[in-house]
DNA sequence: CGCGCTATTGATGACGCTCAAGACCCGTGG
DNA sequence: CCACGGGTCTTGAGCGTCATCAATAGCGCG
């Protein structure tokens, strides 16, 4: 047996809630346009209402709960979530420094969603009231707003295509890709990374079971593919996890290798 | 054996293109922000640049196409999907009269989906560039917009929550539920209906393959919850298709029965 | 120090996919 | 007019993937 490594790592390894760099923030262009408007940098206190702190598994913003603030993300994790009646949960994603959560409700002012810190994050809170005001008053802000539902529109059908047209193999891989760019995004390596969500919310994320997580995440790691101990994940193989993500692997490579590829 | 009635309507059954009245469409709002705003009813020409009829399989818009115009649907019925290389699609979802169509994309000026009409469909064609200009000047519209992607997020979330955490009974139940909510919307009967897509594009939209779609069809009909001719539908037992939809059908129910709800 | 949470691994079986075949409908061309 | 091919729908047989249940171990926290 390939003898795995076993040893958990502290849940607080991650470097947690270090604020990032205002320039790196998703809200930059927003924050930016606002103070270059206005010329007012105080205008920037008044609609940042406060910074506040989350612990790990503290509730931001619940399900059907009414719209009051924006948060932006400056430093940690979080998970936005729906849940059944009857307790099944859907992770519609996980949001790391430099995010806007909350945007999604502003068409009916209700959450439709709930949002949870998966390690200590720190946020800033931003009244929603104001934020509408000065979309009406300045297009460039407006506009921010429509490009960041939009790849929000654009993530929900990636996850669905991965739900409802790939296998487990695939969804994980994925899964780690997507995380990598995302932290090459943010100028963090990109191969090497703290996962700050568990197992479960993975399965959650990915329709599948929390003990199948884990069984490709060992053969991965037996196929030299990853390196993972626990929460800590190397990506060794980015071309052929890229290749697994895709095609599946096996079967279907030999099939598009024998075929003629037509349009 | 039950002996279903195999006669197959043709394809051609639904009422096709017929324009549906203003009122009831989803632009209503807008259009009439619009008219009212400007009192120049000329205006409204201006910017439906023209109207325009599909046939069935015709694409209105490609995936990576640039965005230049939003559709709004006056008869018919569209699908929207993405695809990947290697030929799977995943349906976003289904639309008709009413709906607008394009709109997920004005973040990145790109469409991020593929519109396709399942029948004869007729549509309004508005051009984006004006749209937005109006959205600029006139913060109603800008906020009718916001309405429009907002529930289009909640529609994929709901979407995301079937692939993920329900079984292809519960799926397609859900799915026929769905599809009589928005008959009953539209002023059309909740419980009788024809439906304008393949049984591959519901496996498509549902995450299941086309013949798992026939075998529930034939169950739920020997059942007696439903009548199904073909393309045409009838709901005899909505109550229990809701209990499908929500709960798992019978191993669930006692369970839920026989424990203590807690929150 | 013990309880609870997270992660891991094994055994088992069911759900749903795949392949295959046939029926029916439509449009097209001989 | 009929024959034909292509598309849609249906049903059957067989098997693979993955969920479920269960047991164990490490770590965090009170």
């Amino acid at each position: 047996m390939p003898e795995r490594a076993l040893k958990m790592l502290p849940l607080t390894a991650e470097p947690a809630g270090v604020p990032i760099d205002c320039r790196n923030c998703g809200a930059y262009q927003l924050c930016m346009s606002l103070w270059l408007k206005t010329g007012d940098a105080s205008l920037l206190e008044r609609v940042v209402k406060k910074k506040q702190v989350f612990k790990r598994g503290e509730v931001l913003y619940r399900m059907g709960q009414s719209l009051e603030y924006i948060y932006v993300i400056r430093g940690g994790s979080v998970k936005t979530c729906v849940s059944t009646e009857d307790g099944q949960v859907q992770v519609m994603g996980f949001h790391i420094a430099g995010e806007l959560l909350g945007l999604n409700a502003i068409g009916n002012r209700q959450h439709n969603c709930e949002a949870r810190a998966t390690g200590v994050t720190s946020v800033c809170e931003v009244s929603v009231d104001r934020f509408e005001e000065l979309a009406r008053e300045d297009p460039a802000i407006q506009y921010e707003i429509f490009k960041i539902m939009s790849a929000e529109i654009r993530h929900s059908q990636e996850l669905l295509l991965l739900l409802g047209k790939h296998n487990a193999d695939e969804r994980l891989a994925a899964f780690l890709l997507n995380l990598s760019q995302q932290f090459a995004q943010r100028h963090c390596s990109a191969t090497e990374f703290n996962l700050s969500m568990s197992r479960s919310d993975i399965g959650d994320y990915l329709g599948i079971a929390e003990e199948t997580v884990c069984r490709i995440f060992a053969r991965f790691q037996d196929d030299g593919l990853v390196s993972s101990e626990c929460r800590h994940i190397k990506l060794n193989d980015v071309e052929r996890l890229q290749q697994i993500a895709c095609h599946r692997p096996s079967r279907d490579l030999r099939n598009i290798v024998g075929s003629d590829l037509k349009a």
